[in-house]
DNA sequence: GGGTTTTGACCCTGG
DNA sequence: CCCAGGGTCAAAACC
């Protein structure tokens, strides 16, 4: 299951330090020039209408507007090889998201071809990627797949910093969960950051390769340029127990970004609103009963409970 | 000792 | 209103 990183990077991966991280890809992209990739127009649209684009590492499109039956088989010819899926919010949806995609692909490496397609479902579209399914047309959110040969191992430069898929940030696994479309159980990352409101969620196939990697929001701060302490000492034990991540990322991943661009992007400058959010953080958040209890008053709903980011962890004390 | 991962239960949202 | 599914939390265990 566990594949190995050396497998991986040296197999598909010619130089990390090219690409650096996947964010990195990202956020240089969007920095440097969004519209300096080639994006087709039709990613403006993407910010209105859910578009897929899914390309292979070939540069093949694997699916386009509506999710074939067979575009699903795709995915799982992508298994051996690593896919990116982008899943941007139709608003946030941007010629630059495009962009990262495109530019993640690495031009040196391999310039993977980005499609936009029309979704029909947007909830299906999760998983999609994975199983598609045939769903009638229907509008709904934009999501735009980009596959790419070398995208993996852009951000998975150094197999030793597993995990879960390092991309140049910290994330932290707060819940893991077998859900009705995906044959795989999904986890659920959180970047460690403390205002940062970026979540990934990441299926991994049985065979510890990524089938599917989900971000949510944009990280509101640098990433590491070095992988977390953790994984460079566990990176082993990581691995060997369970988290296969980078195997998998390597393997063959779909990436998808949600709610702008995803990681990487540069959230304040693109989009002063999601520093809104991000702020909130999640103002929804749902309180267990415990805190119903205690907290009924107290919580305005509005206090967001920063402090308290994913069970015990920290955050607020960040500094 | 600190941080992360694992796992089950809880809560929310959508159909 | 009820059910199903997804997402998140939290305690314990592990590294």
């Amino acid at each position: 299951m566990e594949l190995t990183e050396v497998d991986m990077t040296s197999a598909s991966k010619p130089s990390s330090s090219s690409l650096e991280t996947f964010s990195e890809l990202l956020t240089g992209a969007i920095d440097s020039s969004p519209s300096s990739v080639t994006v087709p127009s039709e990613i403006s649209v993407a910010a209105i209408r859910p578009k897929t684009v899914r390309v292979n590492p070939m540069g093949e499109v694997l699916s386009t507007s509506t999710l074939s039956p067979s575009s699903h088989n795709v995915s799982k010819q992508l298994e051996g090889k690593p896919s990116v899926v982008y899943k941007p919010l139709a608003k946030v949806v941007s010629k630059a998201t495009l962009s990262l995609l495109a530019t993640m692909g690495d031009p040196k490496i391999a310039q993977p071809h980005i499609l936009s397609q029309v979704n029909s479902d947007p909830q299906r579209m999760r998983f999609d990627t994975l199983r598609l399914t045939n769903q009638p047309p229907k509008p709904v959110p934009s999501q735009v797949v980009v596959t790419t040969e070398e995208e993996p191992k852009s951000f998975g430069g150094n197999v030793n910093v597993d995990r879960s898929s390092y991309d140049g940030y910290n994330w932290r696994k707060y819940g893991q969960k077998q859900v009705k479309g995906s044959e795989y159980p999904r986890s659920y990352y959180k970047c460690t950051h403390p205002n940062c409101p970026v979540k990934k969620k990441v299926e991994r196939s049985f065979d510890g390769q990524i089938a599917e990697i989900v971000y949510e929001e944009q990280h509101n701060h640098p990433k590491q340029q070095q992988p977390p302490k953790r994984s460079l000492s566990n990176a082993h034990g990581l691995m060997s127990k369970s988290s296969s991540i980078v195997s998998d990322r390597i393997g063959g991943l779909d990436i998808r970004l949600r709610n702008g661009e995803g990681f990487g992007l540069s959230t304040q400058s693109t989009y002063p609103n999601k520093l809104q959010s991000l702020d909130d953080d999640e103002p929804k958040r749902k309180r267990r009963k415990n805190e119903n209890e205690e907290q009924e008053a107290g919580t305005s709903g509005e206090e967001v409970k920063e402090p308290r980011i994913f069970g015990h962890n920290v955050i607020g004390s960040e500094t």
